[in-house]
DNA sequence: AATGTTTTTGAATGATCGTTCATTTATAGT
DNA sequence: ACTATAAATGAACGATCATTCAAAAACATT
């Protein structure tokens, strides 16, 4: 009976995501979204509460796709350090156009962590599926004796994700890759003892 | 015979810089620094380009006098290892109300670092300012004996550089002091072979 | 006092911000 | 065909954005 709708809801938080992991959520304006969309006001304010409720909901797709993904890609199996490698190879060498260089909670906490506690919340949630990806590999690793078993697993996991932020800040600045390339060697040398930088 | 001045060039870049780094460039609006510096438009263009001029002139300022001062309090001498610690404790716990949590620089990587290489270039240069003291204050403790010698200096002082940025990521994102204690520990311990986390 | 110079003042600019709403359109069931 | 339902459409909203400008004001010099 009704009208059908003529997009897909799961497309438009697609290109929706990537304006604000590009641009920044202030940044990115409406008149962009509705044009980059292809939705008319009315359409997207049926849909969607407001540019924020999209803002969340990208994140929130953000966690589950983007994070979700590396994280189970690279931290949930093989050997822990490369493993941890590969995740943070994944993020700063992207294979597909389709991963931007850098991570949106990064842009995000330093954009509104002062002053949005729900958008807080939502990038805090997503940091920690890493933290605690990184903590299980790592006690992993301890068990298996590849990782030194004095280290606190998440001290030591804290420690790479906040790494992690710091190559992307350093990545976003100056794009570039040996820079990168070399910041995840330094992170990855704490579990190390044996291998300098 | 000209009608005098009445407020401070310096004051008002002072006041609009902690606008900036509390709030970012995109969020802080016109409206705000002028009822912040109490000037009028005209008065404001009279003296300033434009906001983003103003804003570069505050990035400038910032890497002058709070990274400046930074540098030269704590990177210029004393025992390297506690130096730095002491670089990025003032960061982090700033004793002055008149030093705000985080980096500014880091905040501004990120909102606008992809998108306008004259800002970009003003903040890489503050970030280098950090470099340079970092990396001339490790191959000292180098020297010293203090600090592994089989560690590269200017990697190091990168690393040292990212963990700062990650440091001011999370900080922003949680406030937690704690946490920022622990990873300025872990951030350190790639100097100190026989210090664990 | 009058003059010249520069600043201050504050109203006003056009543009864009995010959002609303009345209307039209497309479908499935009657 | 007609109806009921929900979506699509696009003009329009008030608010705020950064910026401009003509007029008034304050000083040092003459």
């Amino acid at each position: 009976m009704p009208r059908p709708q003529n997009y897909s809801e799961a497309e438009v938080v697609h290109q929706a995501m990537h304006l604000f992991w590009n641009q920044g959520y202030t940044n990115t304006g409406m008149s962009q979204l509705l044009s980059t969309t292809g939705l008319k006001p009315g359409s997207f304010y049926n849909r969607f509460e407001s540019k924020k409720a999209l803002f969340i909901r990208c994140l929130e797709q953000y966690n589950e796709s983007v994070v979700g993904e590396r994280v189970a890609t690279h931290l949930c199996h093989g050997e822990p350090i490369g493993a941890i490698e590969g995740f943070f190879v994944s993020a700063f060498e992207p294979l597909s156009t389709d991963q931007l260089i850098g991570c949106l909670l990064t842009n995000t906490a330093t954009e509104l962590g002062n002053s949005d506690t729900e958008i807080s919340k939502t990038v805090w949630s997503g940091m920690q599926r890493i933290h605690k990806a990184l903590s299980k590999l790592i006690q992993q690793g301890q068990q298996e004796g590849a990782i030194d078993r004095a280290l606190d697993a998440n001290n030591t996991a804290l420690h790479l994700l906040s790494c992690f932020q710091g190559i992307s800040v350093i990545g976003r600045l100056t794009r570039s890759k040996p820079k990168m390339r070399q910041l995840t060697q330094s992170a990855l040398s704490v579990m190390q003892p044996g291998t300098i930088s």
